[in-house]
DNA sequence: TTGTAAGCGTTATCAT
DNA sequence: ATGATAACGCTTACAA
């Protein structure tokens, strides 16, 4: 009764060497058995289980970390811990690592290489036991060199390297779907809003754009695409950009769910119904897409599981395995943003 | 040259004890030049800067954690790291942590007690050097006894301890600042979803709803009152059992942005406009909810600016300090989800 | 299979 | 003001 209260007040003051003596056994047994180094009769091994229970001993990760090299934590790198696209990814790996006893370390690398640079070190002097970046800035050959040095996971490229593994969604494809079912409807005059211009993921989603165009024989037309930037506000401005240049468009397909989200209140500002008068598709899937006014229609994108596909892979590499990870196929869901296109598109 | 490249490829090696010795001094200075501990003479100053700076040595914080027990690092435990409100708290933590060395161990409760409790024994089993958390479930006396073994900063809560602070939002006044602004237009009819039953934010946004009632001479009517739980679904839920019941309302104020934004959804699919049939007010303005379609009308809470409120009483508590926090006053962002009650509320 | 002893990189306690 | 010399709590050769 008292020990319990006790195990939640005070901090954990029982070293390894304590329960070694409570056991009657050498520290060094004790440590065996905690991390499976070595062999262990089964007779030493349950009054140590014993001494541990009783004493309440828990390991201080602070003390494995300086003797084994070990800290037992993983450095995650994102680009803005607030976001709810990151948010999600956060929320896959923290589950993933914490059942496996790791601790994630989430550092922000706020878009800019040079902060994203930092962040590393920062993670390094703390000894993290390995690295995950979320779609970061680096170049590739910056991350095959940090490889040589940690295990890496990353997502957002295909990159293959020793000792790191690549996490890549199909952005083009979950793009084509998007663009597709757009023509499906009837669209033709569609434009698009694109993402951050040096981002890989945006890139790959204005590609998918283009080719379902030219797969149904529609020709692209630069007068209606936009430039993003990922924000709301920027989805907003672009939208405001392409009525202002009085281009016609019956649909939209922005990059992401935030962008389509200013998309739908700039047209809502200009009187233009969606999805009567506009269609709207947006991409990620985003958790307030859902509760959009109308509800998005979107590409999902597994996010959170990613997340949790990145941390096992992380986890599978310091078991030192060679982890081959598979990210789901992107889907479209169909919501309420969009619909057929009108018989005649208004001039 | 050479050894830049090598400061951002291998993880720094270097020792406190080879500047020591590259310095010609003993490492105790070195260390006592680091941490400001004792006085050392300029000379010898100046050749361990050079040392240092010579080998590019960084301190190694897990031997720091072991030997001199602390860590430079502080847990902050919250409720979900996804989730618009939470995300922007981190953003703020981390900002103002990181400026100071110190690290975010992020750990999310997931509303459960328990889940938190278990929380605080990692943070502990990691050595933090004190908790941040932001309103969490644990009782007053729990906190109190937490903060008798380490630092503790807790959102949400008046509480008055010793190396404890508390940083409280007034959530009533807000509350009646939004409930006023739907009165003043003319609204008389206001239904109110209220937030987790438990969380002692829900329960003072209620207080502040009903007090602004009364204070206008309406009594509140337990018809118009609906339960919610903070998410975007839980709003829509309530605002289709608020239909179902066929109550006469021409507002409504969430207690929070994201079950508004459920809410906005439910009206929107019953076909009531908003603002035209029904306005609807929030609560936290969280980034989303300036653009939702319409732009909602809500209660601005700084949770990012709290974040760094609350690191920075943190750091001073590390620092011996008896930290006094202001939170700023709440203040009513008017957009575009209320307007003018109609001269005759429909039946 | 198990124990002994030497670290791991700092800080802290004594002396001087 | 500065230097030895223990800790800090655990892992890991190396022995036995």
């Amino acid at each position: 009764m008292h020990k319990v209260i006790r195990s939640r007040s005070g901090p954990p003051k029982v070293t390894l060497e304590q329960v070694a003596e409570h056991a009657g056994v050498s520290p060094s047994t004790v440590s065996r058995i905690l991390n499976g180094t070595a062999d262990v009769s089964e007779e030493k091994r349950a009054v140590v289980a014993k001494a541990i229970a009783r004493l309440g001993f828990v390991p201080n990760p602070v003390a494995r970390g300086l003797a084994g090299g070990r800290t037992l934590s993983i450095g995650v790198i994102t680009q803005a811990i607030d976001s709810p696209f990151y948010g999600a990814a956060l929320h896959g790996i923290e589950a993933a690592l914490g059942a496996a006893g790791y601790s994630p370390l989430f550092v922000s690398g706020r878009w800019h290489a040079e902060e994203e640079a930092r962040c590393i070190d920062v993670l390094r002097s703390r000894r993290v036991d390995g690295i995950i970046i979320l779609t970061g800035r680096l170049s590739d050959s910056a991350l095959r060199t940090l490889a040589r040095s940690l295990p890496v996971v990353v997502t957002g490229r295909r990159l293959k390297a020793a000792n790191l593994v690549s996490l890549d969604f199909d952005h083009r494809e979950g793009a084509r779907l998007a663009t597709q079912h757009l023509i499906a409807l009837g669209h033709r005059r569609i434009a698009f809003i694109g993402g951050v211009a040096e981002h890989p993921d945006a890139v790959e989603r204005e590609q998918g754009y283009r080719e379902a165009l030219e797969a149904a024989g529609l020709k692209p037309d630069p007068a209606l695409v936009a430039a993003g930037a990922f924000t709301e506000h920027s989805g907003l401005q672009a939208v405001e950009g392409l009525m202002a240049s009085r281009v016609r468009f019956s649909a939209v397909f922005a990059a992401n769910d935030q962008m389509a989200i200013g998309a739908a209140l700039a047209l809502y500002r200009r009187g233009r119904r969606v999805p009567d008068d506009v269609s709207l598709v947006g991409f990620d899937d985003v958790a307030g897409s859902m509760y959009a006014v109308p509800p998005l229609t979107t590409v999902h994108n597994p996010i959170q599981e990613i997340g949790g596909l990145a941390a096992q892979a992380m986890l599978a590499l310091l078991a030192g395995e060679r982890p081959e990870a598979a990210v789901p196929a992107p889907r479209l869901i169909v919501r309420e943003s969009t619909r057929q296109a009108g018989p005649a598109p208004a001039a």
